[in-house]
DNA sequence: ATAGGGTTAG
């Protein structure tokens, strides 16, 4: 009786000892999918099952030791069961309780490899039943895992052996080799096993030690792809599964994989009741609304609903909070709504999402309503946040003494201290409002309420300072703060530069940015546009074009803004080479020309009379895909006027204007400016009637322009009659307005009049 | 929840 195929015949007289590697390869074992169809006739009817040590004893007397050389020529190949003398074997497991438990008893208490090995195969050829070979390999797994040190080097090798044979893994010799080789970090050899795992022996937990296990291995991507594997091929996530994913992809360093990958995931986990815990939840929600909008945050947030997923209010906060971001009332409405209609009780933070997005609209007063249905004294009350941002809501608004009326109330009715913040709105209202003073006070009062200032109020006070045109206040009270301690950071500096190049103080400026840098202070691109955009407005294009090189250098992008400074800085100082070059540069930086860029140089083209190339330019902008605006078209009108073709300008503003585009103050102050210039004082005024009757207002410039025209003719009349109209539309006056009426009126000897306009009383009535 | 800029036509 021969075992063809299915094992090595001992009395193969080829290959007594060593069987040729195609031969081994061909082996095949029982396997519990096919099982023997032939019984093999040698067994034995009678007794109980010898004493497995007496066979242990046989295998391990009989067993030749072979020398070193042997052993490694042998080690590639199966052990020929040959070595034993098969008739004795044979009788000695003849019984026919001698089992396959039996068997496996035999091989685990084998403390040779090479033996056991050697044992498997003649068992697994004649023994009867043969012995399942990958039974007996997980107890060769199961017993080289035990040994110490370096189990994974051993099984390894049994792994190579099982593999020669043709042998599948159990699920639990799978577990047991990847759980080692993970351990020593052969990832790829893990993965292998998998693969080659028959996919029903795929079970739960290995699947989430694989998923652990390429996320250490910094594989988030491939992680990804075995879960929806794992989903695809229908094995269900556990609580475990849901763990390593949840936890794994929200760490900072697996934030480069494709988010709308990983919704679906979560989606996939939660129809299997696995759920991420509120916090992870409104982990993800924050990340998708700030990486992917807040569609995908808001359909993640319903779809988990609707499987039942544990809701908190800071989920509901996260997404109330981009909703807002995105002015999407309508969305924040319905799912405040909705969490109402769940039993979510809105927070503290809830509320003051609102507060906060009803004072960014300008609805302050809204805004404080909501302040007045939050509690007193208990947990929904209002915090320092909640009153900071109404505070600076006010303070936005202009209301900035409201504001310290409502820094007093919370004290005083909600027993909330104000903090640095509450004092770093209010004066900074108070700042914008000019009331410098009122700034001071609050900021020498500081130290008495226990809340020293930080740097952002001295920036606060410095800037407020600069923008009033204090700026030797504002160095004075800077050099006042280092003395007590306060460091400067890029944005002090920032705006004492701002300030400086503002009154053109190019000096001071560099000096400034000098100290700044000894300082240690790197300048940001904000500090860098600034530098930038003051000294090209200052005509100083050279310093201006340099600080634009130390800006690459320190590793800064100039944007769109930045070049667009630079142009028209170029293009003032008529350079238009420069400008050009620049905008090459600007073009090979690969920062695109937009509709500023253009306009600047068309503008430029115009003054200079050069309305043919402004055309080209204008063509050019059009095939660069930006669309001609008002500002286009009012530089084109502005050229027509300059070169004095009066009619051309007109028929372009009034072609542009009835193909929809609305001309505004500057279009209608260039025509009544040129017409006033071309003694059409009557166009110009009917111009300005139209002006209104478009809904256009007419400012300081339009009433600047008249003036003048009606200067040159003396026509009085007309003159108080637009100064009434002025006032009554609370049209300011500015410096040129007061020059042109000053010198005119004194010369007619009306300076009550001119006194009374400027007071904002009525003029052209005679009896005063 | 707080600080600096934002370029073009008169």
């Amino acid at each position: 009786m021969h075992c063809k195929n299915r094992c090595l015949r001992p009395q193969d007289p080829a290959t007594p000892h060593a069987v040729p590697m195609k031969r081994m390869q061909m082996l095949k074992y029982h396997h519990p999918s096919t099982p023997p169809t032939t019984k093999l006739p040698f067994r034995s009817s009678s007794s109980s099952p010898p004493d497995p040590r007496v066979v242990i004893d046989f295998l391990q007397r009989k067993r030749k030791s072979p020398n070193n050389e042997q052993q490694e020529r042998e080690k590639e190949k199966v052990q020929s069961p040959d070595e034993w003398n098969d008739e004795e074997l044979r009788s000695l497991l003849s019984s026919a309780s001698f089992t396959q438990t039996h068997l496996l008893q035999v091989i685990r208490a084998l403390n040779d490899t090479q033996t056991a090995l050697r044992f498997i195969d003649w068992a697994s050829c004649h023994h009867s039943p043969p012995l399942h070979g990958p039974s007996a390999f997980q107890t060769l797994f199961d017993a080289a895992s035990r040994r110490l040190p370096n189990p994974h080097l051993r099984l390894q090798e049994l792994l190579h052996q099982s593999r020669l044979r043709g042998l599948p893994l159990s699920a639990d010799s799978a577990s047991l080799l990847i759980h080692s080789f993970s351990a020593v970090g052969w990832v790829s050899q893990s993965l292998q096993i998998f693969h080659d795992l028959k996919p029903h022996l795929r079970k739960t937990p290995l699947y989430n030690h694989l998923l652990h296990l390429l996320f250490k291995s910094d594989r988030p991507s491939d992680a990804l792809s075995l879960a929806h594997h794992m989903f695809d091929s229908g094995r269900r996530p556990n609580q475990v599964t849901g763990a390593i994913l949840f936890s794994a992809l929200l760490k900072r360093s697996n934030h480069g994989i494709d988010e709308d990958s990983i919704a679906r995931l979560v989606l996939e986990l939660g129809r299997h009741g696995v759920f991420p815990d509120p916090v992870q939840l409104t982990q993800w929600i924050t990340r998708l609304c700030r990486n992917c909008g807040t569609v995908k945050a808001w359909d993640l947030l319903h779809a988990l609903k609707d499987l039942g997923a544990e809701l908190q209010v800071p989920s509901f906060n996260a997404l109330l909070a981009s909703l807002g971001r995105e002015r999407d009332f309508h969305r924040m409405n319905l799912l405040l709504a909705e969490m109402k209609e769940m039993g979510v009780e809105p927070s503290v933070i809830t509320h003051g999402i609102l507060i906060n997005q009803l004072c960014k609209s300008r609805r302050v007063d809204e805004a404080l309503q909501v302040l007045d249905k939050m509690g007193k004294g208990d947990e929904t009350a209002p915090d320092v946040v909640t009153f900071n941002t109404l505070i600076d809501g006010l303070c936005k608004a202009g209301r900035q003494d409201e504001g310290l009326g409502l820094m007093d109330r919370m004290l005083m009715q909600y027993n909330c201290s104000p903090n640095i913040v509450t004092y770093n709105c209010l004066m900074d209202g108070f700042c914008k409002a000019g009331e410098l003073d009122n700034a001071r006070e609050l900021f020498d009062g500081m130290p008495e309420q226990g809340v020293p200032p930080n740097v952002i109020t001295m920036n606060t006070i410095v800037d407020g300072m600069c923008k009033n045109g204090r700026i030797s206040s504002a160095l004075q009270f800077f050099k006042e703060l280092r003395g007590k301690g306060l460091e400067g950071n890029a944005v002090t500096y920032c705006s004492l530069i701002g300030a400086s190049l503002h009154v053109n103080n190019v000096t001071k400026a560099m000096e400034l940015f000098e100290e700044m840098v000894s300082g240690g202070i790197s300048p940001d691109s904000v500090t860098y546009f600034t530098l930038i955009s003051g000294l090209s407005q200052a005509g100083r294009l050279e310093e201006a074009s340099s600080v634009a090189s130390s800006m690459e250098e320190a590793g800064f992008h100039l944007d769109v803004a930045s070049y667009n400074v630079l142009i028209s800085g170029f293009c003032r100082k008529k350079k238009f080479e420069e400008a050009y070059k620049m905008l090459k540069r600007m073009e090979e930086a690969g920062v695109k020309p937009d509709e500023v860029t253009f306009n600047t140089l068309i503008a430029a083209l115009c003054k200079g009379g050069d309305i043919l190339t402004a055309n080209e330019v204008m063509s050019k902008m059009i095939e660069e895909g930006c669309v001609p605006s008002v500002v286009t078209y009012g530089a084109l009108i502005h050229g027509h006027c300059k070169v004095g073709n009066l009619d051309e300008a007109l028929k372009l503003f009034r072609s542009k204007a009835a193909s929809g585009i609305r001309p505004n103050a500057v279009i209608y102050n260039i025509l009544i400016d040129y017409l006033c210039k071309g003694n059409e004082l009557d166009s110009a005024l009917s111009l300005m009637d139209e002006m209104r009757a478009e809904g256009v207002f007419p400012t300081a410039t339009t009433y600047n322009s008249l003036f003048k025209g009606l200067r040159d003719r003396n026509l009085l009349d007309k003159a108080y009659e637009l100064m009434d109209k002025m006032n009554e539309q609370g049209c300011n006056p500015d410096y040129i307005t007061v020059e042109i009426l000053t010198e005119w009126l004194s010369a007619v000897g009306e300076t009550t009049r001119l006194r009374r306009f400027v007071q904002g009383h009525e003029v052209s009535v005679s009896s005063m």
